[in-house]
DNA sequence: TGCAAGCGATTAACATGTTAACTATACTCA
DNA sequence: TGAGTATAGTTAACATGTTAATCGCTTGCA
């Protein structure tokens, strides 16, 4: 959607930097820092995915299908904020192991509706202890108003920045 | 701190989940809502980075070397928060393209010095106004005060959450 | 009606993420 | 001093991220 907003820069903020003195300082991307924080998370929820066999990106469509009875992929990838391309491979291969079946939609021939298993079901009610209890040791650690704050503010943001995927 | 809020589910919030009744909504997935907030801002950025073709990543380490005169891989890494075999190949490849220059550490053998040639300065240096643009026009968007108030809380969260990633 | 444009899902090609294994060097301490 | 351990960097193998192209189905509209 067009909206040109590269053009007005400020130029003279940092005088840091010998290369350009002109980039801020690198502990200020925004985009860095949501990573770091990201990857603190990550780095307690993987081994226990692992422990279970799935990935991460592999557990956010479980978790989504366990949600709800049946997802065309379009609304799926949508929720688990994967890619087309990243959704249609983890499918793949969730049914080889006979986690996930498709079926016809009912009036767009276009789109595939996709659902759990029972052995899909049964892999969420396994690991959704472990995430709840890591989650809340989290909390815990974090601070749960600090948590909510942050929550809120990172909703505020995506909103903000639109691009739609924030909702 | 203390204050497990992920203990108290509520249980019926949403009739959903006919799952499991157990997992939290998805929506309040912290990993989850820190990718969105970075999806909605790297959104921005990527088609900038991809006109002056490089990717994310290896923007990351070019804003890394061009603050320093050289690094040792093991903090280039640390600063760019990648892991070392993806760092390997993007040095590699910059190697090939004549960006970075690699040379030996004074006193330890197991260590590579990289620091950017004149060309991947030049490229820093054509990147970097560009960068500042979107920067200013986020900052513009969401409210700087907002933004100042995210960056401390992620920092908080990634140091809390130990991992030492955060330094 | 029919065709051009749009959309959902897939595939292709390449870059990065993730874990594990491996090589070479450095360190530790009996 | 020398075996055992730790560390920096690389390589391997597979999963995902990213963009572009493709294929079939749908929709809009002349």
């Amino acid at each position: 959607m067009s909206a040109s907003p590269a053009r007005r820069v400020g130029a003279e903020r940092l005088p840091t930097t010998r290369a350009s003195g002109f980039l801020r300082d690198i502990e200020l991307s925004l985009p860095l820092q949501l990573l770091k924080a990201r990857e603190a998370a990550m780095a307690r929820f993987r081994p226990m995915l692992r422990s279970h066999g799935i990935t991460e990106q592999q557990w956010r469509v479980i978790r989504v299908l366990a949600a709800d009875e049946a997802l065309d992929g379009r609304e799926l990838a949508r929720r688990s904020i994967l890619l087309a391309p990243s959704l249609t491979r983890i499918l793949q291969y969730f049914e080889k192991q006979n986690l996930v079946k498709r079926s016809a939609h009912a009036s767009d021939q276009r789109r595939v509706m996709f659902a759990l298993t029972a052995r899909g079901r049964r892999l969420f009610d396994q690991v959704a202890p472990d995430a709840e209890a890591l989650y809340a040791a989290i909390a815990d650690q974090f601070g749960g108003q600090k948590l909510k704050t942050l929550y809120k503010l990172l909703a505020e943001f995506s909103t903000a920045l639109g691009s739609e995927a924030g909702e």
